[in-house]
DNA sequence: TCAAAAGTGTTCACCGTACACCCATGG
DNA sequence: CCATGGGTGTACGGTGAACACTTTTGA
């Protein structure tokens, strides 16, 4: 039947996760030592090859969770790289997908059951491959991002003090926020709940909790409004 | 040697281009009616695939080149499309590359070597596969691009009008500008050069030509200024 | 009572936006 | 001399940035 396609080269298809997490005052990535050859025992991303009949979107996840035991979090496709010699071992492509985990919620598994472990994006730890340049990419691409959607919650606890927020964006830009300018900013936007609850572990005063309120941005945004930090 | 790999699947990959070319007054992108099955005879992006050794950003050139003459234009890489079922013919992915390019400069090779034709986006004809996909996508990157980097001057000829580059600007971003404001903006990013030129075909009084300072442009960069429109 | 973090408003400079008239020229 | 598009400047409101003191409470 159709047979137009048949002289064309078939090749591997890998692909790799920047797994970002936010850990107090750092942003830190998701790295496992490499238990194969080639570059046995370096660091690498986590990362796996695409199926034949596999959007990359699930072979993503089933990446992350095979290696990770983690799913349902924010993933999305970065860029797909091609150098020849890209990966000595085989030809082969990578498209890279970025994600935003939780850490709390997922330190656990992560510790006992899998070789993963966190790095923090200012070691700047030599990675296998291009690996580098795609975690360069993945944080020019997450800071572009983060000013402009509401994605960083994804690397906050549901609930969360508006210090934990400003320390996360000062992460994520790299760039120290002045506390009154950055408050007056967050609820200008006005997609945040006021919790009747105190986060008491920092201070004696203890300081309040908020929680994302998607619904209340969605419908903001159906109506016109950016989010803008 | 190195077998690792072996039992993963190789996968067709294409490569699909999205060509905006800028005519007087409206974005355009470059069409061809495929001339081989599946979806014979209707319109699409042009495309190939990528060869076992060559990268993603060659065989964008090389396809580019094979199927339209042109050269040495601005091309970036958009997004990879991975539906399972996105081509009936066989399983592959394809990725998506934009370029902008000066109409003028290339029309009369197009015309006349190949079946490639020019049609405005805002006609939106109906394309095979996820190409409309594809379009989509690269209209909003190439918003967002055109207003952070100047690449919209790879739209116009050297030599340009305000008026030329306003009614680009507004096409890209399909909104109209105010003219003083427009000017005045263009002018306080300080990297044109006016020419002691006019382009005498659109009024009797004529009007300066300008052109783009890539050298002072590349200056003012390392120097920290960003182009902001 | 004191140490430590939480919480809170105002002022000012700059930028984006709105807006209308004169100029130069060829026919 | 007139019709047509080219070219030019200012005033205002809104937004982003700088900045310091009071409150709460557990030890």
């Amino acid at each position: 039947m159709l047979t137009s396609y048949n002289k064309e080269d078939k090749i591997l298809l890998a692909l790799d996760c920047i797994i970002f997490g936010f850990d107090k005052n750092d942003l830190n990535i998701l790295l496992i030592k490499r238990d194969f050859e080639p570059e046995k025992g370096k660091l690498s991303l986590i990362g796996g090859f695409l199926k034949q009949s596999e959007h990359l979107d699930e072979a993503a996840n089933r990446i992350l969770f095979t290696l990770t035991g983690i799913q349902n979090v924010y993933m999305e496709q970065l860029y797909t790289f091609s150098k020849v010699d890209r990966d000595p071992g085989e030809r082969t492509l990578s498209t890279a997908y970025y994600a935003l985990i939780n850490i709390e919620e997922h330190n656990e598994q992560l510790n006992q059951q899998f070789a993963a472990q966190w790095y923090s994006i200012t070691e700047a730890p030599e990675l296998i491959f291009d690996h580098n340049e795609m975690v360069d990419k993945a944080i020019s691409r997450l800071r572009r991002r983060a000013i402009s959607k509401p994605i960083g919650f994804e690397l906050l606890p549901e609930k969360f003090t508006m210090k934990q927020l400003q320390k996360l964006y000062e992460a994520i830009l790299d760039e120290k926020q002045d506390k009154r300018n950055f408050i007056n900013k967050i609820n200008s936007l006005d997609v945040l709940v006021k919790l009747n609850e105190k986060d008491m572990t920092s201070s004696r005063k203890g300081s309040f909790l908020y929680q994302f309120d998607k619904e209340k941005y969605d419908a903001k945004v159906r109506d016109g409004f950016t989010f803008k930090i």
